[in-house]
DNA sequence: GAGTGGTCTAGACCACAGT
DNA sequence: CTGTGGTCTAGACCACTCT
């Protein structure tokens, strides 16, 4: 046995009483296992529940919350695979003593910057259809295609501008208006307008800042950028935009958590 | 309905008959919702059910495996995580019609240029245990530490380098032999070691290179340098390696994969 | 209305960890 | 040994989608 696989300190279960701590109501709408997940996730977070607790067996839990132990377990498995409890066969389940990880998800530049601080905004420099290269209809993997609609738009958080964002859409996409991208992220525009976004494939690299990077976003040439390219996929596997991006280095950095879960 | 909100055309099934392609053997250590996920997905990934494809519903398909619905549903629900299916309510459950998206994963950088065309190696430059700064301690999140394991080593591919990387560990973990670091990456070396890593936060940055990265990695002062910052934790929330690496922009991006996944 | 996945129950047996 | 989570079954009813 290394040292690396000793044992974690279990703290014995405090005064914390599921039963009457959760309440479950099946007459709402929102399924019973969601209920008690949301509710377990809000004592984790707020601190009633602390790092190392560990949790009552299932089978009380679910006696104790008058539900079946599926149940309850399909309620522990959606916070296990969001990285907040450890379930461990024949030992049970603790809280995970890390600040929570929350897992990578889809999510725009303007949803990121918008949990932060500072006011972020856009310009919109090109929002129009225009005839489709070969490029452009290789990128949305569709070949023959007659017009796309590109958008470039420079990022900025208070004023200043952080991103320069270049996009191709399919032109059968309802247009987004200026006004719209100027305070929305385009996957919340593209949310609302219906496309189920499922996935997307991505490229993070740096180069120095040409001129004209440089004019545009306020740096001098030569700058560091970092650069990202993007393929985004709805559930039907169309192409919803492609889109390649320059950041400044000096004023932003991609920050990811990364999760072991199962599967 | 806008045009976004269009329905995919479902592909008629096939003469695929899952009862036929898939056998489970119950006497297999492995649980069967497993083998029927494993089975399923290489399906998938040789293009015997190509993308589009309809399965047949959860009951019929459990009646023709000799399994239950729940177990079927819990081969279906990892294959739907992993964003290899699409379920939807009323409708059916078909193959996603986009490339596969991996998960992302915790990885080192030696695992995914394995995986990669290229022979990768490494140099070690240090490999030692040193008294633990403030900021060594820091990082760790271990305050009073006294010791720290520091590495530096330089990674190549084909002999070219291509990062250079610096690592804080632990003092108690077992001392990895530059041996062993030369040949693999060093979250398999923890692995092997017994540690079982949890999560990790990640920061991807750029920057100029310094002379003397330019003179590491055989770029010249002021090209264009990939940074990552790296923490990661084992399922007890202990940090098991603090490292921050910088990679060469010509030579090297980060390719991530994201999905919707629930929960 | 017919067919689908989404949720839920009440049991059962097994594998593994710790004593 | 005891207690835990891991797996599995055989049903049931509901909500949603499409015809």
């Amino acid at each position: 046995m290394t040292a690396a696989g000793r044992l974690p300190r279990v703290n014995s279960s405090p005064a914390w009483d599921p039963a009457r701590e959760i309440v479950v109501e099946p007459a709402r709408p929102e399924p019973l296992y969601a209920q008690v997940a949301r509710q377990l996730q809000a004592a984790i977070e707020d601190g009633r529940l602390p790092a190392g607790t560990r949790l009552a067996n299932e089978i009380d839990l679910a006696a104790g919350l008058r539900l079946s132990r599926p149940t309850v377990r399909q309620a522990i498995q959606t916070l296990v695979n969001q990285g907040l409890l450890v379930r461990k066969r024949g030992v049970g389940t603790q809280v995970v003593r890390t600040k929570v990880a929350r897992p990578l998800r889809l999510s725009s530049l303007f949803d990121d910057l918008a949990g932060l601080g500072g006011t972020p905004g856009s310009a919109v420099l090109v929002n129009r259809l225009e005839p489709a290269g070969p490029d452009a209809a290789a990128r949305l993997e569709c070949p023959g295609l007659g017009e796309v609609r590109r958008l470039r738009r420079i990022r900025t958080v208070d004023g200043e501008p952080l991103a320069v964002m270049n996009n191709y859409l399919p032109p059968d996409l309802p247009a987004p208006a200026d006004e719209e991208l100027r305070g929305h992220g385009l996957y919340q525009l593209l949310r609302t307008a219906g496309v189920r976004l499922h996935s997307a494939q991505q490229s993070i690299g740096a180069r120095l800042a040409t001129p004209e990077d440089a004019d545009l976003l306020g740096e001098q040439p030569g700058a560091a950028l970092l650069t990202m390219a993007r393929t985004t996929y709805d559930e039907t596997g169309r192409v919803v935009e492609y889109g390649w991006h320059v950041y400044r280095a000096s004023r932003y950095s991609f920050n990811l958590s990364l999760t072991n879960g199962p599967a």
